[in-house]
DNA sequence: AAGTGGTCTAGACCACAGC
DNA sequence: CTGTGGTCTAGACCACTTC
């Protein structure tokens, strides 16, 4: 289970799985300075070079962040990453903007199996499901259906749903202490239903665009799925791939 | 323009950028071992690891290959990369397969102001335009116009083009020594015309999937500009995002 | 001036491939 | 057995931030 006591690994390996799991379990939180390197390879008894290489890991995730002089830093959610890309939608004007949300939907529930099987939990296991719609200048672009494991998003049920904002990463960050730092999309197109094109304010048997999104921490567990829908003319998504 | 020989980046950096250049001008091709990491540090005059370094990068840049024991590689063309994951057009069964190619036209012709903008080349420099379709079990699945700079591709107008094969990138590299390491993906949704429904073999209006892709060299130049259209029903695509 | 990360070095030992 | 990359160490010096 734990990488970080497998002999076997490399100790910058072990050393890196380590260092994620006390970000993962909050020791320090986003935008949070961590000990120096010197510091970590006394307390780990390895030399600094193995602490730098661990360390070049966690930050080529995206989890860490140097800077120079000063220290090493947990990162914030990145509001420009590629993460939030299909915001990119585009306006009327064509500009990029942050959406509005308005949460339609809050609902404590078991896991149906293709939820539970997204998340590898077990089926039945309890989970929020969320529906949001997201809007430009009151337009409506994206309507979304949003998954979380119950045990980590508990804080969720508590809160106003008004009060969530317009973005949710940020928001799982700091009620949830969850960071996501990687997710995998897979986008098909279909027509849309007729409550769908109610929804979105479409003509019936219109084109959508379905991104199915699910969304890692930073050992690579799932803890977020959604699956969006929108308007595949107004439609624009861009990749870089290598 | 040779950022090998700027003294204010470190060394790993210069030493990096002059293996990528090597490599781009065909000193060691595809498959190729390149010189030991002892032998690098020799010639180079610097520290074991700083060549390290250097080909750490290279490697994560996915361009060269270790090989514990037996040395360092030119990687070859990778079949099952995300360069080509719009391959994953489904086949009516659903497994995935590489589909036949049909090159419908090519042609020698000085670059439109929107080609030599993508390929960053004057206008009305000389390119090369190739159209193709694409099938699975004699079905199109998507069409294709690519331009490439002709300088770097002269090889392809001498050859018929029925010996160029299903996949274009094996052929740039093994012609032309033009080796595609990364891409920027655009994709739009849009209506068939009635030409492009007429090569599809779809109705009218039907909705189509655009896919703009932008291929890079390892020293990041634009090589190829693509623009692929298929059949929105059948798309699916797979992106990783971090 | 003190502390941090960034670069670079030199060398030891290990794991694996190939003769 | 030799040569290769993989891991790990220890230390020097530099560049930058903070006080």
């Amino acid at each position: 289970m734990n990488s970080a006591l497998d002999d076997r690994l490399p100790r910058y390996q072990r050393l890196r799985d380590d260092l994620a799991a006390r970000i993962n379990r909050n020791e320090w939180r986003p935008g949070d300075l961590i000990p120096s390197e010197a510091e970590l390879g006394a307390h780990y008894g390895v030399a600094i070079g193995t602490v730098r290489k661990a360390i070049d890991q966690l930050v080529s995730d995206g989890v860490l962040e140097r800077q120079q002089g000063r220290g090493t830093f947990v990162r914030r959610a990145r509001f420009n990453s590629s993460l939030f890309r299909f915001f990119r939608f585009q306006s009327e004007s064509g500009e990029r903007r942050v959406p509005q949300s308005r949460i339609l939907r809050r609902k404590a529930m078991p896991a149906t199996t293709a939820v539970a099987s997204a998340l590898r939990i077990g089926a039945g296991e309890p989970v929020i499901s969320l529906s949001r719609l997201r809007l430009i200048d009151d337009v409506p672009l994206l309507a979304e259906e949003i998954w979380l494991q119950r045990s980590r998003f508990e804080a969720l049920l508590a809160l106003e749903t008004t009060e969530f904002g317009d973005l949710l990463y940020p928001l799982y960050e700091d009620r949830c202490g969850q960071v996501v730092v990687s997710a995998d999309e897979i986008l098909t197109v279909e027509i849309a239903t007729e409550m769908q094109s109610r929804l979105l304010r479409l003509e019936a048997n219109a084109p959508l665009i379905v991104i199915e999104r699910l969304a890692f921490d930073l050992e690579r567990r799932p803890i977020e799925w959604r699956r969006s829908r929108g308007p595949a003319d107004r439609f624009r998504y861009h990749a870089e791939i290598r």
